[in-house]
RNA sequence: GGCGCCGUAGCCAAGUGGUAAGGCACGGGCCUGCAAAGCCCUGAUCCCCGGUUCGAAUCCGGGCGGCGCCUCCA
């Protein structure tokens, strides 16, 4: 089996990867803020972080993964001033906090779901960490790395030689730089909020609690530190998140962690997913029009279809999301599906694909996609030998039914799970074969009917009544059907949407 | 102003020193009653210039072009 290496942030290069403890690996994944829905730009860094997950499984580790909801107190700007974000979107949608976390966490979860992605070990809620943050700031002023300014807690990141190394962060840089923007109440620009005070005038606020400097709410940063902490230990192996994170949040986390736990390097290999960009801008949900899975749904582009588009592009790069692109994929990911779907048939031959012994082609299509996903989870790679795979002239298709199916463990294209093959029991001749339906089910009644247009369809050819055959065959393809003669057999699937 | 990324066939996208993976589209062919699906065949010397090297898409320098970060953001 091929070694595994990823790309370490910190080190700005692939290192094996090496864990703590054999053959286990500890993910921590920075999570959403749930004051809204998460975009396709924030879904690809989730598939990007499942895909290591997925991969990690795939080459023998027993993987224990920690997503974290972020439901408070995270600023609309990092110079630790404005307003609450949560606080915001609550009072527009005239609901609660909870309410309106509840909500967006649910729809975010949901998404994941459709696209695959595997539960983790841990979901993790801020709010429901408060002490151990507060434990964790405790700490850090007591080892003397922490000021109180006029409206909280702060990290004073003079105190760590090492601050900003993940980021390769110039501080005298960022002082010069200071006189110029707004002063405030830091001691340093780049130090950070720990605490928060509860403002002593104006509204107040919903989200707060009681701590040794009185009633507030944590910074944004802590969180990530405590919960990670509390799931992984107080060092583990990945932490992801998307790129973004590096300057600021991730660099945060490090000064926070290693110095309050007194671990360095907190953690061992940070990894980070490149932006999803839009009409050759970065989506942002500020600006609006950052469109949503469901919005691809809507436009008859399944979650796998995008999942396929990821994986297209290495989670490094910055990739460009196009209509076209989205349709390509879609296309390639419907092609896989339905080659598995006619190999599907391969592996009920006596014996199984399980049992057949492996041919040499067989490992050679293995060990190319192991080769692949080894070097830095390059995914655009594991779908090449993907399709060297389906192409090969010496494999048999139970084989390749057994490969694409061992290759989707990683993948999670769902390329089986979106097949169901029905056989047509209600024909008791069986003339018509079994008919498939592909992709979106379809009502009971709806179905017996198209069963029965193409038993009718059917004896027209044998009476070789072309025209009739057709006529069929069109009315089918308005209700959204599309036909396949196969030489045994009539299939019918839904007709693909849109261009493709 | 500072930092960084990218520029590979019509499109998307791997490859980062030894003579260019893969997908989609296009064209041709096979199969089919006709289709659909599938299968086969077909395409690039890697933005430009210079340098290093036996040898560069891959390293260095200089251009041109696109983009990102330095404020919240995945």
């Amino acid at each position: 089996m091929a070694e595994l290496r990823l790309y370490n942030t910190l080190a700005r290069r692939k290192q094996r990867f090496e864990p703590l403890e054999a053959g286990r690996a500890g993910i921590y994944t920075c999570g959403p803020t749930v004051y809204s829905h998460q975009h396709l730009g924030n879904l690809r860094t989730y598939v990007f972080a499942d895909l290591l997950g997925r991969a990690l499984r795939w080459f023998g580790f027993q993987v224990r993964h920690v997503i974290n909801i972020t439901d408070v107190g995270h600023l609309t700007d990092d110079a630790d001033a404005g307003e609450d974000k949560m606080e915001l979107a609550a009072r527009g949608a005239g609901l609660s906090i909870s309410e309106i976390a509840d909500k967006w966490t649910r729809i975010f979860k949901q998404d994941l779901k459709k696209l695959r992605v595997l539960e983790p070990a841990v979901w993790c809620k801020a709010t429901e960490h408060v002490p151990e943050q507060v434990r964790m700031i405790a700490e850090l002023e007591e080892k003397g790395f922490t000021y109180r300014a006029e409206d909280g807690i702060y990290f004073d990141v003079s105190k760590d030689p090492n601050y900003g190394e993940l980021a390769r962060l110039d501080l005298e840089t960022q002082r010069s730089q200071e006189r110029i923007a707004s002063a405030g109440a830091k001691r340093h620009p780049a130090d950070f909020a720990l605490w928060k005070f509860s403002p002593g005038e104006g509204p107040r606020r919903q989200m707060e609690w009681e701590s040794p400097w009185g009633r507030g709410f944590p910074g944004w940063h802590i969180e990530c530190s405590a919960m990670s902490t509390r799931y992984l230990g107080s060092s583990f192996d990945i932490h992801t998140g998307g790129i973004d994170h590096v300057p600021v949040h991730h660099t945060n986390e490090i000064a926070q962690s290693e110095n309050a736990l007194g671990v360095r390097p907190w953690v061992r290999v940070w990894m980070h997913a490149g932006w999803l960009m839009l009409d050759g801008g970065k989506l942002s949900k500020s600006a609006g029009g950052a469109p949503t899975l469901d919005d691809l749904i809507a436009a008859g582009i399944e979650p796998e279809a995008f999942r396929y588009f990821a994986l297209g592009a290495h989670y490094r790069q910055q990739a460009h999301l196009t209509e076209d692109g989205l349709r390509r994929a879609q296309r390639s990911w419907r092609r896989l599906c339905r080659h598995l779907e006619v190999w599907g048939g391969a592996r009920a031959v006596p014996g199984g694909a399980a049992a057949a012994p492996r041919s040499a082609e067989a490992e050679l299509c293995r060990q190319r996609f192991a080769a692949a996903l080894a070097d830095d989870l390059n995914a655009p790679r594991a779908l090449a030998a993907v399709w060297q795979t389906v192409r090969s002239d010496s494999l048999a298709d139970a084989e390749k039914a057994a490969l694409l199916t061992d290759f989707d463990q990683v993948l999670g294209l769902g390329l089986e799970a979106v097949v169901g093959i029905e056989p047509d029991e209600s024909s008791s001749t069986g003339d018509s074969g079994p008919v498939i339906v592909f992709g979106a089910e379809v009502a009971p009644e709806q179905r017996e009917g198209i069963r029965e247009l193409i038993r009718e369809r059917e004896s027209a050819r044998r009476g070789r009544d072309w025209q009739r055959a057709d006529a069929i065959r069109d009315r089918l393809a308005e209700d959204g059907f599309a036909l396949e003669d196969r030489s045994d057999q009539t299939v019918v699937r839904r007709a693909e949407t849109g261009r493709a």
